[in-house]
DNA sequence: ATAGCGATGTTCT
DNA sequence: GAACATCGCTATA
């Protein structure tokens, strides 16, 4: 399926067509990509643990921009955590990315990281290899400076409950590609 | 390998 | 004032 035919349609079809595509930043001039391994989807209005659920705010406001747009927000005040936007302007549905595996630029990464593992292996240490800010809320992946690569997703995908939420927790809606889950 | 826990500050009630 | 879509360190195995 094409890549904006997938963004615009329903939320679970994106995360899991997400999956396997190839995620490129050039913040700050460097390059470094991966390939998406893990994702969860979120779906807005209808998903208490969405951070649309209640409505606009000043926060989320990107989650009721176009499909293909960035949303980012900081996590327990510390960490950046990056989604693509999904549906139209009336459905702020979204896909967080949790983690990929580094496929270039592997030296920018673990110098942004401070460290040679687990580059990119979580939704905060994703963003932070990426060079991936609040700056970046609301840019579009079909511009850069982070770039969501066309093509066809790949891999196996396995679906388990989402991490780290307290609302419908239960919901299988984390999908990981089979066998790079972390 | 997994488990417990503190840091940290924005957002929303 | 409470909640929070996390991380990295430490201890134990």
């Amino acid at each position: 399926m094409k890549l904006a035919d997938l963004l615009a349609g329903p939320v679970v079809d994106a995360a899991t067509g997400l999956l396997g595509r190839r995620l490129t930043s050039t913040v700050g001039g460097a390059t470094a990509s991966v390939i998406l391994t893990e994702v969860e989807a979120y779906a807005g209005l209808d998903d208490p643990a969405s951070h649309a659920y209640r409505g606009p705010t000043k926060r989320n406001d990107s989650l009721f921009g176009a499909p293909g747009m960035l949303y980012v927000y900081l996590s327990y005040g510390i960490h950046w955590c990056m989604n693509v936007v999904i549906g139209d302007e009336e459905t702020p549905n979204a896909v967080l990315l949790r983690g990929g595996e580094p496929v270039e630029g592997l030296e920018t990464m673990v110098s942004r990281r401070g460290r040679a593992d687990h580059v990119a292996d979580g939704p905060g240490k994703l963003t932070q290899a990426l060079g991936v800010t609040g700056e970046d809320d609301g840019a579009d992946l079909s511009h850069g400076p982070v770039l969501l690569i066309p093509g066809e997703s790949q891999g196996t995908v396995t679906s388990t409950p989402r991490i780290g939420i307290t609302k419908a927790a239960d919901w299988p809606w984390r999908f990981v590609l089979e066998g790079r889950d972390g």
